[in-house]
Parts: structure tokens; C-alpha cells; sequence
DNA sequence: CCCTGATTCGC
DNA sequence: GCGAATCAGG
């Protein structure tokens, strides 16, 4: 959605009489409440009161707070079990698994009935629906999936572009034939 | 957890 | 110029 006159009109509207800025959102649609603090700062009418000593050099290294809340927001790195926490590599290149992967044969389907102790647990399908069922691979022992579930599970996050760009490059060859690169499908 | 504005920087 | 992601704080 575009800032034309009438939008910007009202958005400096709205910005005077106090509005925050996500309200100002709300009402203008189309724009979220980053939008709209962007586009104050570019009209120059900012200078809403954030307590005086918070705009002053800000260090660039994140806080553990907010990567705290990062991570919340993000991915899951587990944490608690030492088992998983091995298995999480963060320099892993993401995958995408292929089609033999993800299809389990009708025979080696497990239900919440049919599965064993070493069955891996790794859900496939709606659960409502008649067809649900668990992978039922061989576990890795001490883990509740099969090596390919694991890994899947817990996947590393995909690194943001800033950060990528300044790793180390892909080399062709070994990407090949790992991944194709793509977005993490849903199962 | 909810929220606020401020800033950076890939696009 | 735009705005998501991030930061810093309430």
C-alpha cells in the first residue's frame, strides 16, 4: 500500500493527537506499526518521548533479553536435553528431504497402537484424519525419531541475510548434495 | 507475556 | 523510500 498525500495526511493526524503507532496502523490498514514508525522518522515528525538516555548510542551487539526473546520467537535450539542439544547443529546447511523421505510405505505406518518402544514417534498427517500415523523407523537410541526425524526436529534456524553474507560461501559441490536449499516444507 | 518508539539496512 | 527485524525499554 502506498503513502499517498491522503494517507500521509492522516497518518501526521493521527501522530499529533498521540496515537501509537500501531494504533495509527490499525486505522490506516495495509501498513504495519513498523511502517508507520519508518515513515514518521521520514517525514522528521518523530521525537516521541523514549526515555532520553535510550536513543543515545545504541551498542549493536545483542542483548541476551532480547536474544532471549529472539529465540522464543524463532526456532527452538533445545536446550534441556544434553542428547538433543547434541544433535542441533548451527552450522548445518538446511535440507530438503526427498519424497522417499517423507512418504512412509502403508506397511511400515505405526499407529498409537501398533507402535513399539523403538518406533520412532515422529507424527505424520492430521491426527483426526484416518490416516494418521507415526514414522515408525528405528529410533536413535536415548531420542524419541529415527536419525532422518532428529534432524528434522531440529533443524537450525536459517540464518538472516545480514549475517549470512558475511559466513563463510557455499561450495557448489558440497551443496549439491546435500540440499537444494528451500524453505523448510511442514512434513 | 503484552506493549512502546528507534534504528539498521536489504530491497 | 520502504519496512521487517532488531533493539531497548515499560
Amino acid at each position: 500500500m502506498a503513502w499517498n498525500d491522503e494517507r500521509v495526511e492522516l497518518l501526521k493526524k493521527l501522530w499529533s493527537e498521540g496515537l501509537s503507532a500501531s494504533q495509527i496502523a490499525g486505522r490506516l490498514g495495509g501498513v504495519t506499526r513498523n511502517a508507520v514508525i519508518g515513515k514518521v522518522h521520514r517525514l522528521g515528525l518523530s521525537g516521541r518521548a523514549t526515555t532520553s538516555r535510550m536513543k543515545s548510542h545504541r551498542p549493536r551487539t545483542r542483548t541476551a533479553a532480547n536474544a532471549r526473546r529472539v529465540q522464543q520467537k524463532t526456532r527452538f535450539a533445545p536446550q534441556g536435553n544434553p542428547a538433543l542439544r547434541a544433535l542441533y547443529q548451527p552450522e548445518a546447511e538446511p535440507f530438503t528431504p526427498s519424497v522417499e523421505e517423507l512418504v512412509i510405505p502403508p506397511k511400515e505406518r505405526r499407529t498409537i497402537q501398533t507402535l513399539t518402544e523403538c518406533s520412532c514417534r515422529w507424527p505424520i498427517g492430521d491426527p483426526q484424519a484416518a490416516d494418521f500415523h507415526f514414522c515408525g523407523k528405528t529410533k536413535v537410541a536415548g531420542l524419541p525419531y529415527c536419525e532422518f526425524h532428529a534432524r528434522r526436529a531440529f533443524q537450525p534456524p536459517q540464518p538472516r541475510r545480514r549475517e549470512r553474507e558475511i559466513q563463510e560461501p557455499r561450495i557448489p559441490a558440497l551443496a549439491a548434495q546435500g540440499s537444494e536449499d528451500k524453505e523448510s516444507a511442514d512434513v
